[in-house]
DNA sequence: CTGTTAGCGCATTCAC
DNA sequence: GTGAATGCGCTAACAG
């Protein structure tokens, strides 16, 4: 494309910097040997079936193992197929066996450990069943994921959708448009569509139970997505344990660390002893911020998070938390998705329900004094 | 499957929680409407040809937009592919084109934050061309790389090696039996496989210059995979920046941050006034045994990381590390990937550096003492 | 057991 | 401008 030097490129394997636009440079490495685009065509089932003398549907049979093939043919075969690496073309395979041997995953946040770890979870468990995944970002967007999900359908024998923020009548249609759907945390109306959910209502009234134990009587609660159907689950945990003496004060925020980050003084300011992060993820903005005014935690006040990213006993002080298996949330959804398979798409309205276990740690203390501790300093 | 109770199952979409092994349990929710199948088979182009009263032909035209259709046709079309909800098969596009409109990303491990990134940045980067993203998640096992990343060969029409731990000899056959092979983090004997990796070199060769600048004499380093490109890089730094004034001592450590923790005390051991830390990811987990040990950073001891993640900064202390962006190591990748095709497969051997750049922070500062200080209390 | 035939869903030639 | 035919790579039905 642009001017290229002639110069053999070191042999040694280091590239050498220079500058273009910011910290990127081109470095103008050129290619050595010349052989460009000599590179072989792929090989198709009838240059293996030509190579083997034998027909395709031979090939195919033993590549497949759906019909006995004599021990002759097999070996012939099979010399062809390693001498000429063919590996048959999914696409085609696909077309014609109606079924592409894909999962779509619809993530809102890669970089967020907790789908990461949903999405490793799903990974391997197709991986095992020999199906490949595909991954949609949505970047938080609820809007977004429609789109996505109706788009994997196609690439794909199932779509995952993990934590959904559409609202429920979009999500219904959706189920409607793609052959399989599985939910996590989310179940839809009446649960027809499968899904694996965590018991947030359990997971947020554990936490309300230890904290209420401590003695803490004014609680902030750092609120998450508002379209997410797993918050509706806690606001029902926090309406139930809420009273004259557990009082919980609602602070918006959302789902990142640094939606945490930038709550975190609206937090403090409710005068609460404690305050419940919608997630770990978020908690560890909270710490952050904290820590930057001179909060010690649990020392002024005391913090709690959801879903015990791995992270979290890492941190210091080491997050109290709800421990949910990220990994088998995505382990499941793959099986719920195999499972309908099975019966032909009639048997949906599975939900599968995670309880997930309080996990208690540093970070939460018995509230300090009756009223609300401030600062020790402003801005460290 | 098994048996069913014929409860309409409550109206509400809060999940009954019940044993079953451990944490899960498997709420009979069943299906509420029992239109099971009743889904309406997939439209094909023909149906909406069919629908609209046009040959199959038109329907293509109006949908790739590759010749001109009256609008009056357009307009019967378009309302057939609403009406119908429509969407072409990409399997068969895909056959047909010879092209999937996909790439594969295989990465050692989703749950590293670090490699999370950068699949988003693939993500995304290709989502803005239309084009679809294949993972596969490799577990950090070096020895299921190749086949992964020919197995994605098959589906996608290129694939992104997120810091391949293969030998160089298996990379090269690699790069020979997948059309367009993109690497990040490893160059190849020569550079013929395009590439986009962050200079490692002069990552560490800041990280030195600024601990020898605070007076730190005797270093310890927390190695990498044995088989990781960047390893070797940083290697290189080393034992450039090594010297009499000036010492390094290696430790054998890991990539993840568990790895860290378990490194610690051996680091310690070294008596060091410092330590580097592979990666960020594995400082983590570093600075929370140090927390254990009693051993305060950067009092007692400096800590360095790599990579600057978002979690970086969260962290108390902060660390200083060095900041490369991950995102866009994904983006320039699938760049890459995407100027190849142009060129027909022929320009292989560009790679692209990424500089990154030194970010000091709260984790680093001068020695105590000339000595190395020892920890203050044993397991806290 | 093996080879031959047909067609999955689509875009793209060709004729008109 | 438009429609009818062809074939992408593969496997499932049929013959033999």
């Amino acid at each position: 494309m642009e001017g290229r030097s002639r110069q053999p490129a070191s042999s040694d394997d280091r590239p050498h910097a220079q500058g273009e636009p910011a910290v990127w440079s081109n470095a103008a490495m050129d290619r050595v040997r010349t052989d460009a685009g000599a590179r072989p065509p792929r090989a198709t089932i009838i240059d293996v079936a030509r190579e083997a003398a034998v027909s395709p549907a031979t090939v195919s049979r033993v590549l497949t193992g759906t019909k006995p093939v004599s021990a002759d043919l097999e070996q012939r075969v099979r010399a062809a197929v390693n001498r000429l690496g063919y590996r048959p073309n999914p696409a085609a395979q696909g077309l014609l066996r109606g079924a592409t041997h894909a999962v779509g995953v619809v993530v809102p946040d890669v970089g967020n450990p907790y789908f990461a770890e949903v999405l490793k979870g799903v990974t391997n468990a197709a991986e095992e069943s020999d199906f490949r995944t595909l991954v949609a970002d949505t970047g938080e967007k609820g809007g977004a994921e429609h789109d996505a999900a109706l788009e994997l359908s196609r690439w794909a024998d199932g779509v995952v959708l993990c934590s959904p923020r559409m609202p429920q009548r979009e999500l219904a249609k959706l189920a409607q448009a793609v052959p399989h759907l599985v939910c996590v945390n989310r179940v839809g109306r009446g649960g027809q569509v499968p899904a694996v959910v965590v018991d947030f209502e359990a997971g947020m009234a554990a936490i309300c139970r230890h904290l209420r134990e401590l003695g803490h009587r004014r609680i902030a609660y750092l609120r998450g997505p508002a379209r997410a159907w797993s918050e509706r689950a806690r606001q029902r945990a926090l309406r139930a344990a809420s009273g004259p003496d557990f009082e919980v004060l609602q602070v918006p925020c959302g789902s990142s660390s640094a939606d945490g980050r930038r709550a975190a003084d609206a937090a403090l300011a409710t005068r609460a002893t404690a305050v419940m992060a919608f997630s770990d993820y978020v908690a560890l903005g909270v710490l952050a911020r904290f820590d930057e005014l001179g909060v010690s935690v649990p020392g002024d006040v005391s913090l709690t998070g959801f879903d015990d990213i791995a992270l979290s006993e890492l941190l210091r002080p080491r997050l109290t938390t709800v421990k949910v298996s990220k990994q088998d949330l995505g382990r499941r959804a793959w099986e719920l998705f195999a499972a309908s398979g099975d019966v032909g798409g009639g048997e949906s309205g599975r939900v599968v329900t995670a309880i997930p276990e309080l996990i208690t740690r540093d970070s939460t203390a018995p509230p300090a004094t009756a009223t609300t501790p401030l600062p020790k300093t402003a801005k460290a």
